[in-house]
RNA sequence: GGUCCCAUCGUCUAGUGGCCCAGGACAUCGCCCUUUCAAGGCGGCGGCACGGGUUCGAAUCCCGUUGGGACCGCCA
C-alpha cells in the first residue's frame, strides 16, 4: 500500500456535541498523518442531522481542536479548492447524483426518501491499513436485525443525505487520500464501498483506529466523567499533556519514549504502527504525562499556563513582577500533576491571607513559641537583606540547632507553617530567601513566632 | 441472534520464528536521599487467555475453544 505520498485525510466532526476524547483521539491521528507526509488536514462538518447540529458545537469543536494544537488546512472557516466543507452546503450534489442512481435502476425512490440497491452475491473486500484485509459478502454489509438484507437510505425523507452515503459523496469530491477514523465505522465501510462501485469510483484507503475505552472496558462516554476537551482545561491539564497520552492510545514512537512533543511525534508516526487493540483510558498516567511537561517547561510558559488559575482563585498575580512569579513555581519542582494544583499549592507566594486561612499556629505551645522566638529574633537581628539567601539561613539554623541541641525538623516544620500554611512545601529556607526578609518578618510576626 | 474485529503484567505498550524461562512506562510495595512533601535513585510484585497443531525451535504461523468489543437507525 503506498501510504508514503502526501495524505489528504480529514475530520469529521457532526457539531451535536463539544469535542469529546474519541474524538480528538480521532482528529490527532489524521493530523499526524496529514503533517508526517506533508499532506493536507482538513476539517469537514457532518451537519445533516437538522435536530441536534447547531452552529455553537461547531464553533465548541474547532476551539477544541485549536487548543490542542491541531490546524487544518482546509474547512468551513477558512475554505479550500474541494469545499464545501459543510454537508448542508453539498446538497446539490447529493440530490443529483442520488437521481443519477436512481435513473441507472442502481437505486429506487420510496415516498421522500431514496434507498440504494444492496447489490447480492458480491465479495466486499478492503485493505484496513491498521487492520489488515477485511472482507463481507455483499448481502451482509447492510441488514436488518433478523439478518435479511435491508437496501441502504441514502436520502431520507426530509431530503437529507444519510451519513454512509453523504460520507462516499464527500470523501470523493474532497479527493481524501486515507479515511482514519474510529473502529466502530470498520462495520460501515462495506456499505460505502458498494456506493463507490455503484459510482465507478475507486474507494480512499480506509485506517480504522481502536477505540478508547473507560476503565469498565466500555466505550468511553460521558459516564465516564470528563469527555468535552475544555474539562481537561479546566482541571488543570496541558493541550501538550493531552496530545501527547492520547497519541499514546494506539501508538508508540519506539525507543521506550513516552513524553515527546508535537513536533516529535509528526516526525515518527506511522499508520503502519497503530496498534489494533482497544484502549483503556486512564487517568492516572495521564497525570504522569502531565506532570512531566510541567516539569519540562520554560518557565515563562509555566507561568502563561497557572496565570489563568492564580486569577480564578482571585490572587493579586498583577502585583508581581513576572520573574518572582516564574521563580516561586520554579521553586515548586516536580510538585503536583496539574496545572490547578500547582497554582494552588502556590499560592501563599501571592497571598499572605490565604496562609492566615488555613494556619494558625495553635498546635505550638508556650515553650516551643518562646525558643522559636529567640531564633527568630536572633535570625532577623544578624541576617540582613542581603545575606537573606537560603544556604545562609539554612547555615544559620544548622549551627543554631547544633549549639542548643535541637533538632532542625524542630524550626523547620513552624517556619514552613508560618510561611506557607502548609505541611508540604518546596524547601523552607528556599522560600523564605524568595518571600523577601520584610515578607518573611511579617509572616513570623504574626503568628508570634518573632 | 447475525456480521466483523480483538486477545502480552491491574493499565498503556515493545515484541513480527531463535537475541524473550518476555523489555519499558504508569499504578502499587519496599529501600535510599531528606527540614516536609514531591521529584530523583535503587529494588520487589506482576503478563504471552486455554487447547491442539506446524517447526529442530513459537508470545510470534495455522485451527479450535473461551473471553471481550464494535456494528446491525430515514444518528453520525
Amino acid at each position: 500500500m503506498e501510504l508514503n505520498q502526501k495524505a489528504r485525510v480529514r475530520f469529521a466532526p457532526s457539531p451535536t456535541g463539544a469535542l469529546h476524547i474519541g474524538g480528538a483521539h480521532t482528529a490527532l491521528f489524521n493530523w499526524l498523518w496529514a503533517r508526517h507526509t506533508g499532506g493536507t488536514f482538513i476539517l469537514r462538518i457532518e451537519d445533516t442531522d437538522r435536530e441536534r447540529s447547531t452552529a455553537e458545537y461547531e464553533q465548541t469543536i474547532m476551539d477544541g481542536l485549536r487548543w490542542m494544537g491541531l490546524d487544518w488546512d482546509e474547512g468551513p472557516d477558512k475554505g479550500g479548492p474541494r469545499g464545501p466543507y459543510r454537508q448542508t452546503e453539498r446538497m446539490d450534489d447529493y440530490i443529483n447524483i442520488a437521481n443519477s442512481l436512481v435513473d441507472a435502476g442502481k437505486a429506487y425512490r420510496d415516498g421522500d426518501a431514496v434507498f440504494f440497491r444492496v447489490p447480492r452475491g458480491e465479495q466486499v473486500a478492503f485493505e484496513d491499513a491498521i487492520y489488515g484485509a477485511i472482507n463481507v459478502a455483499s448481502e451482509k454489509a447492510s441488514v436488518n436485525t433478523d439478518g435479511s438484507v435491508k437496501d441502504i437510505v441514502m436520502i431520507k425523507s426530509d431530503g437529507m443525505p444519510t451519513y454512509n452515503y453523504a460520507v462516499v459523496i464527500d470523501d470523493h469530491a474532497m479527493d481524501i487520500t486515507t479515511v482514519i477514523r474510529g473502529e466502530d465505522h470498520i462495520a460501515n465501510t462495506p456499505k460505502q464501498i458498494l456506493i463507490y462501485r455503484a459510482l465507478g469510483w475507486t474507494p480512499p484507503h480506509f485506517a480504522h483506529l481502536p477505540m478508547i475505552l473507560g476503565s469498565d472496558k466500555k466505550k468511553l462516554s460521558k459516564r465516564h466523567g470528563a469527555t468535552s476537551v475544555f474539562e481537561y482545561n479546566d482541571m488543570g491539564y496541558l493541550p501538550e499533556s493531552v496530545f501527547n497520552f492520547l497519541a499514546l492510545l494506539g501508538w508508540t514512537p519506539g525507543d521506550d519514549l513516552e513524553i515527546f512533543d508535537r513536533e516529535l511525534a509528526v516526525g515518527k508516526f506511522e499508520l503502519s504502527k497503530v496498534t489494533r487493540k482497544p484502549a483503556v483510558f486512564d487517568m492516572k498516567k495521564l497525570d504522569y504525562v502531565n506532570q512531566e511537561h510541567l516539569k519540562s517547561m520554560r518557565p515563562d510558559d509555566r507561568l502563561k499556563a497557572i496565570e489563568p488559575f492564580w486569577r480564578d482563585m482571585k490572587l493579586p498575580v498583577d502585583k508581581y513582577p513576572a520573574k518572582y512569579l516564574e521563580e516561586s513555581l520554579t521553586l515548586m519542582g516536580g510538585r503536583g500533576k496539574t496545572t490547578k494544583e500547582l497554582a494552588e499549592f502556590s499560592d501563599y507566594f501571592l497571598d499572605f491571607d490565604a496562609v492566615k486561612s488555613r494556619y494558625t499556629a495553635e498546635d505550638i505551645t508556650p515553650e516551643r513559641r518562646a525558643a522559636l522566638k529567640k531564633f527568630f529574633a536572633s535570625a532577623l537581628d544578624r541576617l540582613q537583606p542581603e545575606e537573606w539567601r537560603a544556604p545562609r539561613l539554612e547555615e544559620f539554623a544548622r549551627e543554631w540547632c547544633e549549639t542548643g541541641g535541637a533538632s532542625l525538623k524542630e524550626i523547620a516544620m513552624p517556619m514552613r507553617f508560618a510561611l506557607s500554611g502548609r505541611k508540604v512545601s518546596p524547601g523552607v529556607f528556599e522560600i523564605a530567601e524568595l518571600l523577601g526578609r520584610e515578607e518573611c518578618k511579617t509572616r513570623l510576626k504574626h503568628f508570634d513566632f518573632a
